[in-house]
DNA sequence: AAATGTCTCAACCGCAAGGGT
DNA sequence: GACCCTTGCGGTTGAGACATT
């Protein structure tokens, strides 16, 4: 495994070690400690280059290295420390014993990013992603969320997920058709999402919530059980059913709707997302918070009556279009 | 069983920081 | 201050393993 060599105008060997190098390089470090990496392959007896030789003890020899799958635990600290540190790999791994930073970024590179992504989270922010088309996941929640109700059983959940790029690329579809004109129908859907999002994410006294249909205490174990499943509660708001919605939509309250001042008197300096002690990587300037968009071009001023309207749940899965594409 | 696609992770590359002269 | 050398870090690569068709 591992790259194979590009070059070798030095003469030196590149590429996959041997057990019969890794035997020297050990045995002369465990005599003479490493000193200078770049004297150490002469002396060690290695037609290696002295980064070469370092790299594999740090990364692979040394004997403190832990080896094997990343615990809950392990996987939970990366995800915490992740939101506060971004890609420090070597800072992250300080707090890990036994892990290198080379195999965080792995790990991270290979499964904790793409989850996240999965979830609707941008893995460089750890916040939801606000864009329309990158909140899709948040979307195809909804699309499942008819067929969850009526369907309760785990396994037929997992296959839905797992069915996930099939929906993204209807619901795009969809989202395509929407957002052309009938300009009307477009406002209609964005005005429809912002409700939904708010009602499902203010579970405050000051609104009115819609009050849900019989089945969603069903719904909502079962995304409780999927929640469970997936390791990231270092963000508070996956606790709860529908958090994908609830976290796309605590950005949208925190950033301009009218309900931040509610939001910022129970916690008014620090992030939800964030310890509040630590000042987390400055989020990347990207594109405006989800209802300023929607609220520009649907002339919907975000007003207090419109978020204390009927579920719309139904209303976005009865859409006649989203049926005739899905 | 073979072909093809996807994933994993060890190892490389280039850059930057820090220290010495 | 300028230069050189060494070390460390983060991003990227690609061979091999594994899964799917």
């Amino acid at each position: 495994m591992g790259r194979s060599p590009c070059c070798d105008e030095s003469g030196l060997k590149k590429g996959p070690w041997t057990p019969e190098e890794d035997d020297k390089l050990i045995k002369h470090i465990q005599k003479h400690g490493h000193g200078s990496w770049r004297a150490l392959p002469k002396l060690a007896g290695l037609n290696r280059c002295g980064k070469s030789c370092r790299l594999r003890w740090t990364n692979y020899l040394r004997p403190d290295i832990k080896r094997g799958k990343f615990s809950q635990e392990e996987e939970q600290s990366i995800l915490n420390l992740h939101a506060i540190l971004g890609n420090k790999w070597s800072a992250i791994a300080t707090h890990l014993p036994g892990r290198t930073d080379n195999e965080i970024k792995n790990f991270w590179n290979t499964h904790l990013k793409k989850k996240l992504i999965q979830m609707g989270f941008d893995p460089m922010t750890h916040r939801p992603r606000t864009d329309i088309f990158s909140s899709l996941p948040h979307l195809i929640a909804l699309a499942n969320l008819k067929e969850l109700i009526e369907n309760p059983s785990w396994e037929d959940q997992a296959m839905r997920f797992q069915n996930e790029a099939v929906q993204m690329a209807r619901l795009n579809q969809y989202l395509q058709c929407l957002l052309q004109p009938p300009a009307s129908m477009a406002a209609s859907f964005q005005n429809n999402l912002n409700t939904i999002n708010t009602n499902m994410m203010l579970n405050t006294p000051y609104l009115e919530l819609p009050t849900p249909p019989p089945s969603l205490a069903n719904y909502n174990a079962n995304f409780q059980a999927i929640n469970d499943s997936i390791p990231f509660s270092h963000m508070p708001d996956l606790q709860v059913p529908c958090s994908l919605q609830t976290s796309l939509n605590r950005d949208m309250v925190q950033a301009n709707s009218p309900f931040a001042v509610l939001n910022q008197g129970e916690n008014s300096t620090s992030s939800p997302w964030l310890p509040p002690t630590i000042s987390p990587t400055p989020s990347p300037a990207g594109a405006p918070p989800m209802t300023e968009t929607s609220n520009t071009n649907t002339g919907d001023a975000c007003s207090t009556s419109s978020y204390g309207g009927a579920p719309l749940w139904s209303e976005l899965l009865d859409d006649p279009i989203f049926h005739e594409i899905a």
